[in-house]
DNA sequence: CTAAATGCAAACTATTTGCAACGAT
DNA sequence: ATCGTTGCAAATAGTTTGCATTTAG
């Protein structure tokens, strides 16, 4: 455990929302100026593969990313790209019945038309 | 409809799996040796934005692209990368009952680790 | 002490784009 | 004829990597 990797693992805790690898890198040299790209990367990942969070493939754009707590989906809206969570419930369940063997994870991106962009296509 | 965008929705439909755009212009240029990466490329964004295909971002590597017709899931082997279909019963249902609203599309990625990493890991 | 992680910069992969020429309607 | 589409090549975005140096355990 570094000082890197910690500050890292602070600022995700920290922030609520779904930060991509240079908002993570951004946000970490306001603290430490002389934090490498490539260590953010290189941590991001390694969190990840250790399942402490979850990497979001995005449909636009950099992947975001979730510290992971209980499992959920995302809204997407295709509109203008705007992120939310959302509860899914009985989703794992029934897909293991179905596979016969353990989910590790899931990603699902619910894309629709948030309503600020639905009243706009209506004018 | 150009001769160009004909050959890449025929590859599509003639080919069952789960293929990366540059898969698609490999096949293509068999047929028509002069088409352009970029073509491929241009095409493919524009089919997936009338959702006659759809794209899915994967964990690793570059997008697959699946052409649309029942809604489904996809398993993916954290292992190998392996990728198949997996039906799924009553999610949108269930999500625009929470929203309140239509769902567009959705992905949505099972990770797991199939039968053959399965058999490795536990050597 | 030593193995793993860092900073730096260059490399790389996937994708997009500007533009002149071409082709569909 | 016109406007969208193509081929080409260069540009871009996001991410990864090699290597010498530093740091954590």
């Amino acid at each position: 455990m570094t000082r890197q990797r910690a500050l890292i693992l602070n600022i995700m805790r920290e922030n609520p929302g779904h930060l991509t690898a240079d908002e993570i890198y951004a946000l970490a040299r306001e603290q430490m100026p002389g934090i490498a790209r490539g260590t953010v990367y290189r941590n991001l990942k390694l969190m990840e593969q250790d399942r402490e969070i979850a990497k979001l493939e995005m449909p636009e754009g950099p992947d975001r990313f979730d510290k992971t707590s209980a499992p959920h989906g995302h809204l997407y809206c295709d509109g203008c790209g705007s992120l939310q969570d959302i509860p899914v419930i009985g989703l794992v369940r029934d897909i293991e019945a179905v596979i016969g063997t353990e989910v590790r994870s899931y990603q699902l991106t619910i894309h629709y038309l948030c309503p600020a962009c639905r009243s706009k296509l209506s004018q």
